[in-house]
DNA sequence: TTGTACGATTTATACGTACAAATTAGAGGT
DNA sequence: ACCTCTAATTTGTACGTATAAATCGTACAA
């Protein structure tokens, strides 16, 4: 026997529940009915039924009769709960978008469900999987190594297969039709330089990090101000470093070296608040002051920006808004799904201590 | 009929399997010796055997015989999670506290929900009657609102009722008999005070937090390190604030009360390295030099104690060892239940140039 | 030693019957 | 109009029987 026929009776009482429209307590057929209807024993009617009703799709009463059971009460059983999926988050950005996240979606009563994917794909792939059995009622994600093409995009759409909405931060995957939200990153270089340039500076060193798109889209920035400003770039002053770098990359020999080969140069554009500290903290030990010597423009106004005794100029991330965002976006996929959005968030710049016209 | 005979056999096989000690994959008796057994028709075996099998008790293969499932089995099902609950993370220590956990739960496959409770009983309420409903496989917790007692006992009990295992971080509550790990507060307060204390300062002036175990312990090393060195406290040296007042708390005119009223005071305890931040902020704009003209120790050593160009002499927390070593009681109580233990990390005092000899 | 075939064992599907227990609806009385 | 009792309906428990499908061990052959 290929398929059992309580396997036919179960197919056929589902769909008729769905097709029909049938809701939490609408009455089923009597075990009767469906004897007659399917010209099979009683004994069969009640293994279709039985199967049914440990599934969670009906439920039954002794001498009433047989009623559809509420889809969300297992749901509700399991508690509600919202996937984030982040590089890191130790990082200095990140409990800020968690937090946005977090404040947003705990007041609908849902819980945030963590994974930190350390910009390596087989983690964010374990990650996925073990999500995936979770049953999410959305997902947020901040891609891994978004440059290179990802090899876990059949993931996603497993997900929204499944009718699990999901929304990318930082970066979108081509391809894959859900909201983003992004920072335009182009602008935010775009107009780091552009205040250099305007303060009169005309041989700039640019440190931006390979291996993601916001580094990208900073420099891409920073050609495009150079550009309008009609001021060559010379490639050479224009420095990548990959995320395994990090660590020493920036170290005085090197920005002597910099320096040295650059002949001229005044002024910084630095990847990140972090990579600016190291700046200045290497330029400290090598007696060069800033802004009096060199100027300096980063990214991210993070805390360090404005803690240090030269508060930084920098171009401010909306950390918190942008976790916000992302999640408004989410709750509005989980309660249409066609509510497809596309956010851009512009950049705002912060003139502080490390920027000076020359 | 009482209790129907398929029940009986119920109780019969789950009591077998727990008494007999059997694991996944052992055999259990065959219908037909059930049958005799019992001295009932096939069918009523069956009827409890497939109870036994939707429950996750028992798994059968066709030909072969009737064996023990794995309990762990639908928890892999469902994707294994550790919960989580912080009053802030935002905050400046959450981050790697939690970066601590995850590192070692990832390992063993685990995931982090999440909760923050914003030090607010009621949330923490909700987060955790909503954790209740997920399958967690363990539960971090730092407690709200150390200081005063606790309404929420009866759940983390009816965690622990459940056998999900709960592990404290910060605090622990009387009457609940689980594993914490704490840090010694009053040694740390102790510490730094000794510390100024030895370089030969006699009036200082105490900042302490008033609604947490913590910096009730830190007082009260403070008022032992005096003890101790035989120097008289005087009690209007000492300041407590509260949470809601943290903002705007420090400020130049309080300072400047402060000081001509302490008449004499060279030192600072401060309750962590943001309250240490502001103080040295405000005498920045008061024209006064830290350390020549006064000294100050605090508490936390965040990335705050060594951005600064002045570095911070502070008491440090091992925030992220804090996070794994929770993480591992926890993992080891999944395994096994009466594994409880008490750990209490014993703070360091790390010198740097916010204090000096007078 | 290895492979195959076969029978015994064991679970899976499916029919039928009987009575018990709970609910529901209707008949009948007040 | 309201209550009560009763019969019909509906699901729950339980027995018996038959056949199919998968597995396992053993006997036998290569």
């Amino acid at each position: 026997m290929a398929t059992p026929k309580y396997e036919l009776v179960k197919t056929y009482l589902k769909d008729f529940i769905q097709d029909a429209g049938l809701k939490y307590g609408d009455i089923m057929p009597t075990e009767n009915e469906l004897m007659k209807m399917f010209d099979v024993s009683r004994h069969t009617i009640r293994r279709a039924l039985s199967d049914l009703i440990n599934q969670g799709w009906l439920y039954t009463m002794q001498g009433s009769g047989t009623y559809v059971a509420d889809p969300n009460a297992d749901m509700n059983l399991t508690g509600k709960m919202v996937g984030v999926i982040t590089t890191y988050f130790k990082d200095y950005i990140f409990p800020e978008i968690l937090s946005g996240i977090d404040d947003i979606v705990s007041e609908e009563g849902y819980s945030v469900l963590l994974g930190t994917t350390k910009n390596n794909s087989a983690r964010e792939r374990v990650i996925l999987n073990n999500m995936l059995n979770n049953q999410l009622a959305g997902l947020i994600v901040e891609p891994t190594k978004s440059v290179y093409p990802n090899k876990n995009i059949e993931l996603y759409e497993a997900f929204m297969n499944r009718g699990i909405p999901v929304v990318f931060i930082h970066a979108n995957y081509r391809g894959l039709v859900t909201s983003y939200v992004i920072e335009d990153d182009v602008h935010a270089g775009y107009i780091a330089t552009k205040h250099l340039l305007d303060l009169g500076h005309r041989k700039i060193i640019g440190i931006f990090k390979q291996d993601d798109m916001q580094g990208h889209g900073r420099y891409q920035g920073f050609i495009s101000a150079h550009e309008d400003a009609q001021i060559p770039v010379e490639e050479s002053l224009v420095k990548w470093y990959a995320t395994e770098e990090r660590d020493g990359f920036i170290n005085e020999e090197r920005l002597k070296y910099w320096l040295d080969a650059g002949g001229g140069v005044t002024g910084f554009v630095c990847y990140n608040d972090e990579v600016a500290y190291d700046v200045m903290r290497c330029f400290r030990g090598m007696n060069i002051h800033v802004p009096r010597d060199y100027s300096i423009v980063s990214f991210d106004n993070s805390k360090l920006a404005e803690t240090l005794e030269t508060k930084m100029t920098t171009v401010a991330h909306h950390k918190e808004v942008l976790g916000e965002k992302a999640a408004t976006m989410l709750l509005e996929l989980m309660k249409d799904p066609t509510a497809i959005k596309e956010e851009v968030m512009i950049p705002e710049l912060i003139i502080r201590d490390t920027t000076r016209r020359i």
